[in-house]
DNA sequence: TACTGCATGTAATCGGTTACATGATTGC
DNA sequence: GCAATCATGTAACCGATTACATGCAGTA
């Protein structure tokens, strides 16, 4: 159940509508954690009725109304918790490597194209992450500027770190993919000729 | 929805009881897809209901009955056919990531220890990862003997060989993991000091 | 006799996905 | 006027988790 603390994460920053904090986790690289807008929606109204956040209503148009929401106290108590309590380790889950464990059962050319794939994917994703290194490291971003303006000076580096940790190490995980790609390609082509 | 074709990748080897399907996903190392028992039970009922896989009833005491289910032609048809079938990329949903973008909140003692047992659990999981590759390599696992006893001898190599390549993708996995622990625990010390 | 491991389930719940629906705002 | 994007939801469904329940078999 982390959604609800990715969305406490998220509000940190500042007041965030359902439809801002969606397109973090769809479109930006700040998805560690990925969720549909249906989800997003109907947790937020259930961490508004557990009263840890609050929405500021505005009216769009006649009869349709925006919600802004914040972190209220006990919002703010409850991610200070979370981000202190160890984490279970997760169960693997992985279709692509349980496919792979039956790839005899393929076309060599159709287990090409799955390497091919898996790679591709993952050297698109390496970008993605790298980039979001960059722009960390400069400070562009808009959720890092809005999260170090209400922050103390001195845990300044320790903010910047941290998130620079967590993405070199996602791009890292990218690398180990594509290096696993590879390998499945050459592999292919040992067991063909 | 890959645990119906877990399910059927491992009755090709031959018959098995829920049980015995149950204690490949929790205990062994053939765990790139791990399921609890009542689902594994459920999922099995439904696959018998669908026609892939049949049961043998067997009487177990006096009121119990034990069903060791087999593959049907149509179940042995849909995992070569999802074999074939190209995966989606899966979305990224890890809470131990996640939670260490926020490490700024936390004590740098408890974030130390939330390195460390990232480390430790990896540092096991590699440990089964190898030695179950080691295994494969020397053809002792009791499932892979399974299938290579009905399979030809010609397709021996393969089988063998996407396996341990699975298998040697995930102890790589796990290296890149105790690499990125090892590197946090660095960072926590710089920014102490 | 009691404990452990073998063996098979049901039921309640919850998190996540997909399809569907509706309206507002901005720019061509 | 129309399309694209902004914005917010409902409902149905499905896969996964957790708690609970029951009985068999071997052994200390």
């Amino acid at each position: 159940m982390s959604l609800r603390h990715a969305l406490l994460a998220l509000l940190e920053a500042g007041p965030m509508t359902g439809y801002e904090l969606a397109k973090q986790f769809d479109q930006s690289a700040d998805r560690v954690w990925h969720a549909p807008h249906p989800q997003i929606y109907t947790e937020l109204r259930k961490l508004e009725g557990e009263g840890l956040v609050a929405a500021d209503e505005q009216p769009r148009g006649t009869k349709a109304v925006k919600r802004a929401y914040r972190l209220n106290p006990d919002g703010e108590r409850e991610l200070r918790r979370w981000v202190s309590e160890l984490e279970a380790p997760q169960q693997v889950r992985d279709a692509a490597y349980l496919k792979a464990t039956y790839f005899e059962y393929a076309e060599p050319a159709t287990v090409r194209r799955h390497f091919e794939r898996h790679r591709a994917h993952h050297e698109e994703q390496l970008q993605r992450w790298e980039r979001h290194v960059a722009q960390l490291q400069a400070r562009e971003t808009e959720l890092l500027q809005r999260r170090l303006a209400h922050a103390s000076e001195s845990d300044h580096e320790a903010i910047v770190a941290y998130k620079v940790h967590v993405y070199q190490g996602m791009a890292e995980r990218a690398r180990t993919e594509i290096e696993w790609a590879e390998r499945g390609l050459d592999l292919v082509d040992k067991l063909t000729s």
